[in-house]
DNA sequence: CTCGCATGAGACACATATGTCTCGATTCGG
DNA sequence: CCGAATCGAGACATATGTGTCTCATGCGAG
């Protein structure tokens, strides 16, 4: 029975990813009808929204972190782990974009994971700093802010049809880098 | 009563953007404890939540003009334009970051106030291309979106506390020019 | 001073989301 | 083939947000 329950947990957690993706405020009963199981079911396997969206965030949390990891395997340096990293991301942008605006972020293991997350990226800019890839000058922390927010400028002009996946992840990593200019 | 009745808009209109601001999904009941006014009266001015969101958008869109508008009154060149509009914009993008994830986007006088903005962004960016600030070879589409994505960031960072708007707007620039590198 | 009108407070009905429970159907293991 | 466990469907209670209505209050106009 544990595999069917795990197979039916991934299930819901797949349906919340699709519907929430397209309505943050979708109810339960949506994401239950998504994932074609009762919403009984999806009440033994989460107590309430806030239990799925915490599961939702640590799962977001462990696919980015498999993205990424599998694509900087044969990275040499903190550089180039960066802009595979950039585009290992941009591509699961939007499953996860949601989770950015939700108010349920007050769990301790999320806002861990978070800060875990931000830290391990200010530790390889800095690594990047100094490979020469970044400006000292210019503050670890706005590049990280920099770096995120240009994956959902990528992941929006995506979206718009404008690009594809590589080109937005290109642009996003010739912005932060080079900047737009001639 | 003309007067006291726009005086009590406007007090709804903020009192809206401070609470929707720190929590999107607030009820219209604390909208109104924060404007100091009785829910029906709320109820009186705006039908609903739906056509709130749209007074907010319309009234968001005013802001932004005119800030841009009186910022850029001295500018010469369209990058000087590009440039002040974003030191005009960024302090404004606490108010407003709020109703860039509202579902109630589709009413169309929203969906043309956002048309305009954008293309309006798209026009100085290629006048800016024309200038020389950016590679004509980068999409005008993607520079928009760096552009307002990078305001995002420039306001997150200010709200971490790690830059002064002014700081941020001016990191906002230089990456989107020049990017990050030495 | 008095009248009238807008307002704030609150009652009321309604819709929706949520959490729990029961029951018949289905499936899986023995 | 049978029994036990799980599941989906739906009923039920509850909480919250919403929209409308009424009414006493208080303020300003006349």
């Amino acid at each position: 029975m544990r595999d069917k329950d795990v197979s039916k947990i991934d299930r819901i957690l797949e349906a919340a990813f699709e519907v929430f993706s397209q309505n943050p405020g979708a109810s339960l009963a949506d994401v239950a009808k998504q994932a074609s199981v009762g919403r009984a079911t999806l009440h033994r396997h989460f107590a309430g929204r806030d239990d799925l969206m915490i599961a939702l965030t640590l799962t977001a949390a462990k696919e980015l972190d498999a993205a990424v990891e599998d694509a900087t395997a044969n990275c040499q340096t903190y550089t180039e782990r960066l802009e595979a990293g950039l585009n290992a991301i941009l591509p699961l942008a939007a499953r996860h974009m949601f989770l950015s605006t939700d108010p349920a972020s007050q769990d301790p293991r999320v806002t861990e994971v978070y800060a875990t997350q931000t830290r391990d990226l200010a530790h390889d800019i800095d690594m990047a700093k100094a490979e020469g890839t970044f400006d000292p000058h210019v503050p670890t922390e706005w590049i990280v802010q920099a770096y995120e927010n240009l994956i959902y400028a990528g992941w929006a002009t995506v979206v718009a049809g404008d690009a594809t996946p590589k080109q937005a992840a290109s642009l996003a990593w010739r912005t932060l880098t080079k900047g737009t200019c001639p």
